[in-house]
DNA sequence: GTCTATAATCAGATAGAC
DNA sequence: GTCTATCTGATTATAGAC
């Protein structure tokens, strides 16, 4: 080996080595999203507990044992899989524009969730799972996002409000939990099992229905 | 043995062979009324998929295989309790005043399912498992029930949809599926969880957004 | 890190004595 | 019909070679 091939060498080293770190960091990140992808979709369309890793292994392509490399847990999954659904909620609060005033916002994000779930994106957990919940309350990633969206929308909650457009006699707790219980409303799925309507009615119906009411105005 | 004790026997057959059968038959419904009681409260507290037959025999007393010659199947011990509940629903609309409007009735049905939810006796289970859905199906109890309220509720939508009381814009169907979806609804849980109101005080709060939207009126 | 093979456990359902 | 004891299958998780 010459000097100048040892030149080269280390130029390589010094370029190449973390270039081949991050390489190999894309891959596994690539590779985890394509787990969290196959999750969410399962989570989406059986839940938490009809949900096997086996499956998880399968949709993804890679042996059980692979799996459990990345993820210590299938409560971790799930875990990530959240993770991954506030993460994109945070991103589309931040896409709403700045001159949007608050109660189209939440509308918006009410919108959002339903057509996510019409599309079997949503992961629906089951909310008295024990190991489960003290997984998610340690998952920094997920509480953040969270607590980052409940915050916002608490925001945007009280200050529609103080405009008298949300029922001011509401607690605003009780505001935020029935927005986010929307996002799972099973009359989404009834009414397109029943055939009747376009997604695009059904979540037209129901967001009137949330925001409106049952009774006439 | 004399001619009286034949006679005395032949008696003591006649009337005593059809109330044993009687005596036994009461203490058969009420092993299953036990069964069923104990089924409705862990459907309540845990759902379907986390609750076990293990957990049933020990609620109620008796040996897992004692079950299993009252109920041929996990399946089997839900569609009792759902199609008891579909028993207590008939009776609870029967109970309604006469006289009173069909807004009100459905205001009435909705308090009432609110309430048995926030008591721990709303049984819940999964709108996916397809083994589950199949049992509940055949099960001409459960289902005759469910039609015979769907359709009473179904006319009482229609009066108030009449009357202008309840948006007449919106399907009747799909107000039939809010009403349902009311009764199983997380708010409820998560209101109480946040210990900031009493059980009326949720149950008006949640009745309040069923009815008259998230919106000022 | 990925795989095959396997451990360990748990839950639904049944056999067979009484 | 009720019991004890067991079977059967599915599922989470891991060991160990490569």
């Amino acid at each position: 080996m010459t000097d100048s091939n040892a030149l080269v060498s280390a130029a390589l080293a010094a370029t190449a080595a973390p270039a081949k770190v991050s390489f190999k960091k894309q891959m596994l990140q690539a590779r985890e999203d394509a787990i969290i992808r196959a999750v969410n979709l399962l989570l989406a369309e059986k839940g938490f507990e009809a949900m096997t890793v086996d499956e998880v292994a399968a949709n993804v392509g890679i042996a059980k044992a692979s799996l459990y490399k990345h993820f210590p847990s299938k409560e971790d999954l799930a875990a990530a899989a959240m993770a991954h659904l506030m993460g994109q909620a945070r991103a589309f609060l931040d896409s709403l524009p700045g001159d949007m005033p608050s109660l189209q916002r939440l509308r918006a994000v009410v919108h959002w969730t339903m057509a996510l779930k019409l599309a079997g994106e949503m992961p629906s957990l089951p909310s008295q799972n024990s190991t489960l919940r003290a997984t998610l309350v340690k998952h920094t990633d997920y509480m953040d996002g969270l607590m980052d969206v409940s915050d916002r929308l608490g925001e945007w909650i009280e200050a529609a409000q103080a405009q008298g457009l949300i029922n001011p006699a509401l607690p605003a707790i009780a505001v935020l939990y029935t927005l986010y219980a929307r996002a799972c409303d099973p009359v989404l799925e009834f009414l397109r099992m029943s055939g009747q309507h376009s997604d695009a009615e059904i979540i037209e119906l129901v967001l009137g229905t949330c925001f409106d009411g049952l009774n006439s105005r």
